[in-house]
DNA sequence: CGCATCTCAGCGGGACTGACATAT
DNA sequence: CATATGTCAGTCTCGCTGAGATGC
């Protein structure tokens, strides 16, 4: 589509356009549900990991604290989930999936799915395997902008 | 950095958050100058394809024409690019660069190759290739929103 | 004390929409 | 007439900053 060569051999602008068409596809795909990534994410974190406080979601999840308490809100809002406080840590709240959080989240995860396929539909499955593969070593040296190099871990 | 097997072996997910390790690269070595991405996107579609209209740079850059008035703005502001009625068409602005604006062109795109090299560290030489190959082959087939499959071709 | 947690207000980049006037 | 262009105003997601209140 670009013929531009400055550009288009780019990866910080082929990575840019592949995010806009993923977010896309996305917003097609959960926005009509009325949902974005940060709601997906908070609930597929308390899916793997179970009731944890608002700290714990952010980095579980990589969104930043202050934008985690948006999303908490609008899930409790939805009866997706519950926000408790910690009887053991007062300075936090425990957030709960509820029944119709996890079935949401297997219906926007179904969702996910099919905007994986739209994505990835130029790839073999072969080289959808490789990019995955070195899209998660780009990632996983990626270290959030607080936290220097002590290595928080995420518990 | 995160654990979440529902959410680490997506695509989208993990296309999200390398744009964001991009974009923070990208604002430290752009943002110093007052630079962004747009601004550097325009410069070098201006300087591969000579003087075009803004709907031209739009096609050529991804750039939607609503923000392609304000990135031309701030480039005429600061003098690094001029805009001129098109004589043989009164609905175009003619967008020229300045040599003012080829000289920052040059030290963007400089700075822009340390930032890919930041960007693809974790990389092998082999793997980088790769990886700029798959991106090319999901971006050549983005269309934008407004296009259909009607194949406009950016000429 | 220092540190962690939660919350709120706000910013900025990037992509996009809708509408409008004008010109082809 | 339909279409293309430029412009303006506004929305949305995502990431981030700064500050404050509370609790460890």
């Amino acid at each position: 589509m670009t013929t531009l060569r400055r550009v288009a051999g780019q990866p910080t602008w082929l990575v840019s356009r592949t995010h806009a068409r993923a977010q896309r596809l996305l917003g097609e795909a959960f926005g009509a549900e009325g949902f974005r990534g940060y709601h997906f994410r908070v609930l597929a974190a308390l899916d793997e990991h179970g009731p944890r406080s608002q700290a714990d979601l952010g980095r579980l999840t990589g969104i930043d604290r202050s934008d985690i308490v948006a999303t908490v809100n609008d899930l409790v809002a939805r009866g997706l989930a519950t926000r408790e406080p910690d009887r053991t840590d007062r300075r936090r709240n425990v957030v709960t999936t509820t029944p119709d959080g996890v079935g949401r989240l297997e219906r926007l995860d179904a969702a996910l799915h099919g905007v994986q396929d739209d994505l990835l539909a130029p790839l073999t499955p072969d080289e959808r395997a490789t990019f995955v593969r070195l899209l998660e070593k780009l990632v996983s040296d990626d270290v959030p902008p607080g936290e220097g190099s002590g290595g928080v871990a995420v518990r």
